[in-house]
DNA sequence: TAACAGGTTAATA
DNA sequence: TATTAACCTGTT
């Protein structure tokens, strides 16, 4: 079984299930069975060391995944020492990891999120891969899924959403270069280009680039993470900001990596014991219930 | 039972 | 430019 050393305790619940993947399960405690570049695998951490059960994945593909080449502390470094709440995040979830999924999964996953919790996402992720995916349920590329058809979307929960996704599918089956995003594009551009795609808006194309193209100036603001930087950061202000004004605002607060400030933030938010009103409240599940 | 949920789009002012 | 309703479906 392959494995590898790791310098750092890696959190596997919050980086798989927290909401950048939709691919994984917790099939035994601490116990993971997913996919990563198309091979099916289970995996668990332990003591710092990360084990896997499929040879054909190197631990090359596990490091870029995981993005365990990345820098990690000096990317936290730039952040602003007084700010407080990062650092609480910080230190809750030490183990928390950004990864690198595929785009066109990630995209669809996206295209799927809306109005979703994340456990819904997992089932259609989950549906998808059974329904288009193969003896192996791999996850469909958008030539298969256009070549389904909306009515067949349809039928796996996705409700209005299969509409978009069988828009999308068909101009990437067509037109896959569309996903080539070259880095020298800078995240702004990045994300109009996505956003000409059917379904994707500037949530979900900022999702995207953060989440499959390690855009790490890339700041989505769902309706959690306006929550909390109105909570956190503006408790007085009567007036709510508009979108567009958090994102200037983000930049200028976290600077230019302000998503992994959004991944930790909305991790911690989320996930953070209640304020109390029951003293027999299971401690720290995931995913947290509303 | 009826409201609500990790958003986008199209229609209005 | 900014605000508003409609959109599927499963859950609380």
């Amino acid at each position: 079984m392959p494995s590898l050393q790791l310098p750092f305790p890696l959190d596997c619940p919050s980086t798989l299930l927290g909401g950048q993947s939709f691919c994984w399960n917790e099939v035994s405690p601490g116990t993971f069975s997913g996919w990563i570049a198309n091979q099916p695998v289970r995996l668990s951490s332990a003591a710092q060391t990360l084990h896997w059960d499929n040879p054909n994945l190197s631990p090359a593909q596990l490091c870029h995944y995981f993005t365990f080449d990345l820098p990690w502390h000096s990317l936290l470094a730039t952040f602003p020492a007084s700010d407080r709440s990062l650092a609480t995040a910080r230190k809750a979830h030490p183990g928390l990891r950004a990864l690198r999924e595929d785009p066109w999964e990630c995209l669809a996953n996206f295209i799927c999120s809306s109005l979703k919790q994340i456990v819904q996402i997992r089932q259609i992720n989950a549906r998808l891969r059974n329904s288009f995916g193969g003896p192996h349920h791999l996850f469909p590329s958008a030539s298969v899924l256009a070549s389904g058809g909306e009515i067949a979307l349809r039928t796996c929960g996705l409700g209005y959403r299969a509409k978009h996704l069988f828009a999308t599918a068909q101009i990437i089956a067509t037109q896959p270069s569309l996903l080539e995003i070259p880095s020298s594009l800078p995240t702004p551009q990045a994300a109009a280009h996505l956003e000409l795609l059917p379904g994707v808006g500037p949530k979900i194309s900022r999702c995207v680039l953060l989440y499959a193209y390690s855009r790490w100036d890339a700041f989505p603001i769902d309706v959690w993470v306006d929550r909390l930087l109105r909570e956190l950061y503006f408790p007085k202000k009567r007036k709510p900001f508009s979108i567009s004004e958090l994102e200037n605002w983000s930049q200028e607060h976290f600077g230019c990596h302000r998503g992994l400030a959004q991944l930790l933030l909305f991790h911690w938010y989320r996930t953070r014991p209640k304020l109390a009103p029951s003293k027999k409240r299971p401690p720290h599940r995931f995913p947290i219930q509303k």
